[in-house]
DNA sequence: GTAACGGTAGACCGGACGGTCTACCTCAGG
DNA sequence: CCTGAGGTAGACCGTCCGGTCTACCGTTAC
């Protein structure tokens, strides 16, 4: 039996091939488009398998979205690390829109995951629910910090106006009918930093 | 035989119980969640009037997506008519996101209904697509053409700088993690229109 | 050797899916 | 009077849904 709570790492290899078709599946066509047959099909394994490493649909699809969320999150860490080290938080925070731009432009043709999963996941009790709230605060949180590192006068402030230039870059990023939407995004950041005062 | 074209006005009244009864559930459960038989239950019809009068379910679903469009659309103009009459340009840009925000308030608890539908239809051909990207090019258009009426020194960039903005605050809207977007957005909008020029 | 584990193969379940059909009722217009 | 449009009621179609089950195979570990 799975425990639904395992990573990446620790998955057999049929869990992993499983986790890896139902993440691209769901993504380009919708969570509740695709069916446990298909997943198994294009995972090469059977429904068996998927049930006896997950669970069932709801806790795979919690695995999806933890995936998602896991290979978001050290994107961007791994970004700031790699283009923004020796950089200052006012470099760093905008530099967050570069590592948007990036993934958006590899991972993110049909808009943010998180946000469309949202759109298919009413219930507030779906496990799925939790993972997507926590990674968009996770993503305000980092803002928050490198707003109070850079020396704004209101940080909660700044890190929710940055948070929604990320979600608004995002969105038109999938809709695909504004260019570069994420540059856009980047300029107003810059404006909104120097009415905030971070200018360390 | 259904037209599948036909505006709310012009329905007969089993048909437009069937149009009420699928903007709700679409909107609250999602698209692909809810099956035609509870949209004729819900209605009080049956399966027969649905596809009689609208001739599919994703002709309804194109239905559902025109007469929100409709709505939002009166609802924006009816408000700039109604609250900045005689108010100059830039005043009726601010004013957009005052009635997003009670827009929001009213009929967006769980987002916006057309990033959510296109969510759901990964399809390019689906009617519904078409749908979605002319009520966004809509908004964009009116921003831009007060922006040029507020002497914007770049009003289509200011256009996308404003659909960004109101997409932003409507997603965080929607997932309700951050207090009162659609203010935050409303204050980024202010520098903005002064870091464009649109002074009048 | 054998038990436990991960996997493959595929039948099977009840129910919901989108969609079609016949039959009958009601009511307005020519 | 009768036709046609709009609607109700409900059976019916094949397919797919999420989920369970038995049976068998190969590898690893005690």
């Amino acid at each position: 039996m799975g425990t639904g709570t395992a990573e990446a790492g620790e998955l057999t290899p049929g869990a992993r091939k499983v986790l890896e078709a139902a993440s691209t599946l769901f993504y380009e066509r919708g969570i509740t488009a695709v069916g446990v047959d298909l997943i198994a099909k294009e995972a090469g394994t059977t429904k068996k398998t998927l049930y006896d490493r997950f669970g069932g649909k709801d806790a795979l699809i919690a695995a999806y979205l933890r995936e998602r969320d896991r290979r978001w999150r050290s994107w961007l860490t791994g970004w700031l690390e790699e283009h923004a080290a020796a950089a200052g938080p006012r470099a760093r925070l905008l530099a967050t829109f570069d590592a948007l731009a990036e993934w958006t432009r590899r991972h993110n043709p049909r808009g943010c995951g998180f946000v469309n999963a949202a759109a298919e996941l009413p219930d507030p009790a779906h496990p799925g629910r939790r993972i997507i709230t926590d990674q968009k605060l996770w993503l305000r949180g980092c803002l928050y910090e490198l707003a109070v590192e850079a020396g704004a006068a209101d940080p909660g402030r700044l890190a929710d106006e940055l948070t929604l230039l990320h979600e608004g870059a995002t969105v038109l990023r999938g809709l695909a009918l504004v260019d570069d939407p994420v540059a856009r995004a980047r300029a107003l950041a810059e404006q909104t930093l120097d009415r905030a005062g971070a200018t360390r």
